[in-house]
DNA sequence: TGACTATAGTTTGATATCAAACTATAAAGG
DNA sequence: CCTTTATAGTTTGATATCAAACTATAGTCA
């Protein structure tokens, strides 16, 4: 019986080839979270983390005026998470927070002229690492992919 | 010209599609990266966090005996991180650190029995997040996605 | 052999996130 | 109404990660 470079493991089930499919899926996800983030952080101006990238371009594009718990859930993130991002964009100028008129417990978050712009400066200095990435995997790829991952996500989402 | 829903934006380029496009897709892996660490770490057993019950995996599927750089490597992690992922798994007893006998600079990372059947129970206990998940994303659809993913993280890697 | 230079690993300080406990307001039901 | 239950937001404590500074060993080349 030939034996070396057999994992050790005796009774290391095989492990079903559907299994770790996913597996290895999640560990693209989850490294490529890290380093894309990481790049990004590294690029946006004003100290800038993703997230609150995130938070400025998401009112930009979707309209501002969303209550704290509304973005915490568009983000998949926890209210406590947003309660902190929110204070570090009102800090930074780039957001103002109003309380809501029709329910007191509620508030409303809306961009500043600071926010708008700072929001443009990110754009541009995100473009040097989005630049080269058509080159990489053609936008074509990317609506290809993007419907499964929605899917999955959404699915997360729902099922947590 | 019938306005109303556009945002804010006085200026605010349209952003060509293409930008968007990856901004979005980096969104997607973000919260599900999120949102699947966060799910498989509630079931993970000992206390286990995703990074330890992968390196646990990667030992038992790829062999152990590594040092810790190359580990980094190859989970796209500073070394930094790894220290203490493998400070972590050391307290627990499900990894065991010799010093490389050629190269005194390095270590070499060894999995116990412990850490074996750690392994082993994890993907016990991961099984029910996975198990419904071909009904979501069919392993088609998975194999189909995978390949673009793995490219655009080999290029984050290699041009960082 | 001796002086750079590169690599392995650790430590430190900062930060983003989470879960859980807490306060305050709203909504629903007897 | 009054009580109960649900929801909005905050706070607290823990932790995983990063960047940068540091120590120690290897390799190179003059």
């Amino acid at each position: 019986m030939p034996k070396r470079a057999a994992p050790p493991g005796p009774a290391s089930a095989p492990l079903p080839p559907t299994p770790d499919l996913y597996f290895r899926l999640f560990t693209e996800i989850g490294i490529l979270a890290q380093l894309s983030g990481n790049r990004f952080e590294r690029a946006l101006p004003h100290g800038l983390t993703v997230a609150q990238f995130s938070l400025l371009h998401h009112c930009m594009r979707l309209g501002d005026g969303w209550t704290p718990a509304r973005l915490a859930a568009a983000f998949q993130v926890t209210r406590g998470t947003m309660t902190s991002t929110l204070q570090k964009l009102e800090a930074k100028g780039f957001i103002r927070i109003e309380p809501d008129t029709e329910d007191a417990r509620s508030k409303r978050v809306f961009l500043t002229a600071a926010g708008r712009s700072a929001r443009e400066a990110s754009l541009g200095a995100l473009m040097p690492d989005i630049a080269p990435l058509p080159g990489v995997l053609t936008p074509a790829e990317v609506t290809g992919v993007l419907p499964a991952l929605e899917k999955l996500r959404a699915w997360l989402d729902a099922n947590r």
